[in-house]
Parts: C-alpha cells; sequence; structure tokens
DNA sequence: ATCTATGCAAAGCTTTTGCAATCGT
DNA sequence: ACGATTGCAAAAGCTTTGCATAGAT
C-alpha cells in the first residue's frame, strides 16, 4: 500500500510530525504553519503540505478531509471518530464511541469492494453552546458545512 | 432552521432541481453546469453554485462534502449513506446500510451537543475493480483522497 | 557527489462575490 | 414597477507545482 518511504530526515518533516504531534486540537495546515514558524521562521506553507502529505502516505498522520472545507490533520493514527462544530469547524476526538460501530460488518456495499468508513459527528461545541444562535444554523443532513 | 423561501421561480433553478433529480449519480456542480447547459446554455456556473447552495438550505437538496475535495450533490434527501471509491471518487447510494447504524443513541459526545453524523464507506467501485490497482492507492484511515 | 527537500512565487482548482442587466411576480 | 436572480468576470481561499538552491546521506 502507499508506503512512500522516508528518504531525508529533515528538520522542517521532524518539526511538523512533532508539533502536530504535541496537538489535540486537529490543525489545519495554516495552523500547522504558524505553530511550526515558532521553531523554524523560515519554514514555508507548502513544505508544511509536502510533509502532511508524505507523513499520511507512510501512515504517521490522518487526514481529515471530511472536515469542512478546509483539511485538518492528526497525528493519532489510531481507530477513532471525530466530533466537528456546525458553528465554528473545531474537531475533537469523539471519545466515547466505539472504533467499530456498525453492527452487522458490511463487507460489500453496491459491488464496491469496502475499505472501510468515516464516521463523523455534526454538533455545537461546548462555547459555542454559550453563543448565540446564529440565524445560518446549518442543517448536518443538508449540510453547508462551518461558515467560512 | 434555514429555512430560505423560495422567491422567484426561475427557469435556471427549476433546471438544476430537475436535473438534479434524475441523476443518481451525485455530480458535483461542475457536471451539474455541464448538463443544465444542454438545456439552458447560457446558464452559469455561478447560478448553479447560488441555487445548489439555496436548495440545501431549503432542504430540496443534500451537499455531500464529505466526498473528496469537490462538493457533490443529491437529490434524494432521506436518509441514506454513501459509498466513495477512493480510486476515481465516484459516489453511490450504500444501500443496504441501515438509515441509523450506531448501536447507542449518541447525544453527546465531548459535550457537543450532537445534531447527527455522516457516515461514508471508502472502497474500490465496481469499475475500478477491474483496472490494475494504482501504486498510489491510498489507505482510508490516512485518507489523501481520490486523485485530481 | 548525489539526489531529495526546501523556499519562493506562480499557478490551479473550486467556490464566492460585485455589479449592471434581466426577468418573475 | 420592484426587487430577486442572472451572467460575466474578477476575487478569494486552499492546495499544488516549477525551479533554482540548500541540505541530508
Amino acid at each position: 500500500m502507499g508506503s512512500a518511504k522516508i528518504q531525508r530526515n529533515t528538520r522542517q518533516r521532524r518539526v511538523v510530525l512533532e508539533e502536530l504531534s504535541k496537538l489535540s486540537s486537529h490543525p489545519t495546515a495554516t495552523e500547522l504553519h504558524e505553530i511550526a514558524r515558532g521553531r523554524l521562521p523560515k519554514i514555508s506553507l507548502a513544505t508544511v503540505y509536502r510533509n502532511l502529505d508524505l507523513l499520511a502516505k507512510m501512515g504517521l498522520v490522518r487526514k481529515l478531509q471530511t472536515a469542512g472545507s478546509e483539511a485538518r490533520f492528526d497525528a493519532d493514527t489510531s481507530r477513532h471518530h471525530h466530533v466537528r462544530c456546525v458553528r465554528c469547524g473545531r474537531v475533537d476526538d469523539a471519545h466515547g464511541v466505539p472504533a467499530d460501530p456498525l453492527s452487522g460488518d458490511v463487507e460489500s456495499v453496491e459491488s464496491y469492494q469496502i475499505l472501510g468508513f468515516h464516521l463523523e459527528f455534526i454538533g455545537v461545541c461546548p462555547a459555542c453552546q454559550q453563543k448565540p444562535a446564529g440565524d445560518d444554523e446549518a442543517c448536518p443532513w443538508h449540510d453547508a458545512g462551518p461558515a467560512r
């Protein structure tokens, strides 16, 4: 499977992975870039993207594309699911939900060869529950995603 | 909830909804634009986007943001889930999977107020099962999405 | 020495927006 | 007639890429 083997162990690559590993906040590439700049002021956003992609191919990082319009990244590659806030786009781990909540094993759907599934909960995060609800609250089934 | 009331029943809006309703293929906005141009040669992509958003807010259309980098749209708003092909990005309905497969009712996760969830299966579609596997097969848990 | 990885800037792709003109009611 | 909606083009936002240089082995 997609096993790109590491060729060079660069400072940038190390910093990207280390900083991502410290966080439980599933940062976007831009957020991670800001953070990485604290240690490597000249690191470019392109390098962050390139390393995140590479690390994802190596299986050291999970890329959460399901979470809104901007991809988010997670250094915890164990099987778990996520909750996303409809209002602010924040993403947290969904602890307390079994890793494999599907009753029967689903091996074939519509003649697809099933490799796995993505499960993402939609809700309102604690912080946003405080704020008054926006008029434009998205319905998760007709989802327009979090406000940009 | 997000109930934008229809103000004008324009030809463009009608065509967008009618053509989407005919399809079970969950087209992207661009694909739907191509199709709509068959009936309204001058319809613009911006109009397709605006109408899809409006129809989604009205609950007549589902916007599937979970399916890769490009949003896909579904005129079937009943509760159901989807299968996406890792290789070509195609999206089908996941018939045979219960609408609510989660065992316990999940009402609160990480202190979020839970509104719902998205469930998307990842696999290889019948057509792609024929073709030789690409070297770059994405792993669904470290997902990099379908090739662009 | 070799060849990958980086930084920078430019390009790419999907989606949104400003504005004058158009069309539905 | 009024104002929502359209088409067009430009802008915006996220991500990728080309290229010369720097850096890891």
